[in-house]
DNA sequence: TTATATAGTTTACAACTGTAAACGTAAAAT
DNA sequence: ATTTTACGTTTACAGTTGTAAACTATATAA
């Protein structure tokens, strides 16, 4: 598991920050009073705790602060799948990817870089993926 | 956000249960040994907690009980799945399969019915997928 | 200049998690 | 028959998360 883990209600301060920075707290709070009912309260103890954890940065301006980002988006989401694709049989990803792709939209151009790539993995794809769980944890025969 | 998420020490127990049931608290013990150093107890708090959540049903065998899953390890994973697209501006998700396939192995096979669904949906694909965040939350021109 | 509106910080508090000891009870071993 | 062992349940306790009120300091408006 990652350490500095980003909780939901934390994602979606960092969605505001990674799409405008540097931010003040009241412009979080104006952009999510769409969203979520939070009182500014609510949205100045996420920031806090945000900036705890090293994930935002500070600047005093006057006498209130600007918020940034000091992870990217990007980079968080990555983790988020590194932790998904953690909790699963690797025998069991191409199936999820299967599965998300179904469920998804995705455009015309997304699926030609897609198909780009399954053609450059079909090169040294396996027959069969190697399980590497735990004996007892997955169905794959040890 | 589902509700009755599974946690990730949870998700460790269910795995066990899932590959094998019925099976007894000391059995998952004795399976999840080789990976965590986990007193019996705490595999057992995990195990009540799972109970209590409807993720377990319990038959009394004897003075012992028996444990099987009463939720897929498919219908979880796919939450899971969910719960990550659900943090993301739709417009991302076809990078992030690029992603999760460049990090992993898949089978052949796999990549097979990836390009066939992928042949499939570019039927109907957008030119470009529509963002349908909060404006504020995504750098998507609304 | 005093009252009010803003900022950030501290404190709060319940639910969920990780991790486990303690407890009560029934079965098995001596 | 008594001690030990094996089970499930209860209690514990700190850390995280969701949600926010209270507090403090300052800037601004009256």
């Amino acid at each position: 598991m990652h350490e500095n883990q980003i909780s939901p209600s934390e994602w979606e301060i960092m969605r505001v920050v990674w799409t405008t920075h540097p931010i003040t707290s009241k412009e979080i709070n104006d952009i999510l009073k769409e969203k979520k009912e939070w009182k500014l309260a609510t949205t100045k103890t996420l920031i806090g705790r945000l900036v705890k954890k090293g994930l935002l940065s500070t600047e005093q301006k006057g006498r209130k602060y600007e918020y940034s980002p000091l992870v990217s988006e990007k980079e968080s989401i990555d983790e988020s799948i590194d932790d998904l694709l953690d909790q699963m049989c690797d025998t069991k990803v191409g199936r999820s990817v299967e599965t998300i792709l179904e469920k998804s939209v995705v455009s015309k151009s997304d699926l030609e870089r897609l198909e780009a790539l399954i053609e450059k993995k079909k090169a040294d794809a396996p027959k069969e993926v190697k399980c590497t769980c735990t004996p007892g944890q997955c169905s794959c025969v040890h």
